[in-house]
DNA sequence: AACTCGTGGGC
DNA sequence: TGCCCAAGAGT
């Protein structure tokens, strides 16, 4: 495809975008000047691997606590990481929080994609997103939307994620020169709204003329993805110690790992091992009180839930005591949360 | 380069 | 129901 219908491509999705944009909190009416900086790079972040449906509410959240980046910087870390609970990828809330603290120190936002992706949290992608959509670069921005989409356009048959190198090749020489932002916003809501994974809607498609996929008859098929291995399931055992039937035993997860820096119920250390050791923050008498299930990226999870029965607590460090009628508070993240409702349903059936 | 790292929704 | 998938980054 020569140089021409390249643009050519281009300006079908502008004038698509233009129409039918999606509305979203983060984003500006396309042809309207740009959102602040901090909102784009905020919504992108929370965006990483996450549906749109799923980031609303915590969007909102964090920009009517924290308006402005550095607002957000001199929040204390366990604020943002409780707030962030139940998102996941807790790595994103740990270098959001440095992010934010790193441009407070440099005052601004860097307004280069070079700049940008030497921040914490910010890897290709979404350096190449702010740089486009908050600062008007041309940035060649490629997403797993923009995977699919490139992948069907030109019909690349090399499978995922082998394929990155010439899908980012291709998504360059459709990237305009102009309105880069836009073009990448209207690529994803293309990906998001009609070249969706399974049944890509290719009638309402603004580009399914030039779309190679298309023409031979099954898109879906596209992109080809390497196969993926089984997911192992292990066993675990969490703990609830309560005092007084008024407060819960809490501890901080290590800053990093599974659930890093979250608070949590203490564990028999499952993230670490195949399976956990089995024993307890103190010496019994425990009680089982069932099993939680919980599918992480690349393993599922049963949790056995054990509950403290003794009325003494030698023995317990490093954790806190924590209010039962200010538990949703406590940003445990679901896993851990779930866990939390059965052993209260357990004592509501007691 | 391959692995780690959450969660909820859709089909 | 089980599986796939989502605006990926860090190591």
């Amino acid at each position: 495809m020569d140089a021409s219908s390249d643009t050519a491509i281009a300006a079908m999705l502008l004038d698509w975008y233009d129409a039918h944009a999606r509305t979203l909190p983060w984003r500006a009416a396309p042809g309207t000047p740009a959102p602040d900086p901090y909102r784009v790079w905020l919504s992108e972040v929370m965006l990483q691997q996450t549906t749109v449906a799923a980031v609303k509410d915590y969007f909102a959240a964090f920009t009517t606590r924290w308006p402005t980046v550095k607002a957000l910087a001199a929040a204390a870390d366990e604020e943002v990481m409780a707030a962030w609970a139940g998102l996941g990828y807790y790595a994103r809330a740990r270098n959001l929080l440095a992010c934010a603290r790193e441009v407070a120190r440099l005052g601004r936002f860097p307004d280069t994609e070079e700049g940008l992706r030497a921040l914490p949290g910010l890897g290709a992608y979404t350096a190449a997103a702010v740089a486009a959509i908050a600062f008007g670069r041309r940035a060649v921005v490629v997403d797993a939307n923009v995977e699919r989409v490139v992948s069907r356009l030109f019909a690349i048959e090399e499978p995922l994620p082998g394929s990155r190198p010439a899908i980012r090749a291709k998504a360059d020489t459709i990237t305009p020169q102009r309105r880069a932002g836009d073009f990448a916003q209207a690529m994803m809501d293309l990906g998001a709204t009609v070249c969706t994974s399974r049944s890509p809607r290719c009638l309402l498609c603004p580009i399914s003329g030039p779309c190679e996929a298309r023409r031979m008859g099954d898109p879906a098929r596209l992109p080809v993805k390497a196969a993926k291995k089984a997911k192992a399931v292990r066993q675990g055992r969490a703990f609830w110690i309560e005092r007084d039937e008024a407060e819960v035993w809490l501890v901080r997860r290590p800053g990093s790992g599974m659930l890093g820096g979250m608070r949590a119920l203490p564990d028999d250390g499952w993230a670490a091992r195949i399976d956990g050791s089995g024993e307890g923050p103190l010496t019994g008498p425990w009680e089982s009180a069932g099993k939680v299930g919980h599918v992480f990226t690349h393993f599922a999870l049963e949790l056995n839930l054990a509950v403290y029965l003794g009325d003494g607590f030698e023995g317990l460090e490093d954790g806190e005591w924590w209010p039962l009628d200010r538990l949703n508070e406590a940003g445990l993240p679901t896993l851990f949360a779930k866990a939390a409702r059965l052993a209260l349903a357990e004592k509501e059936d007691a």
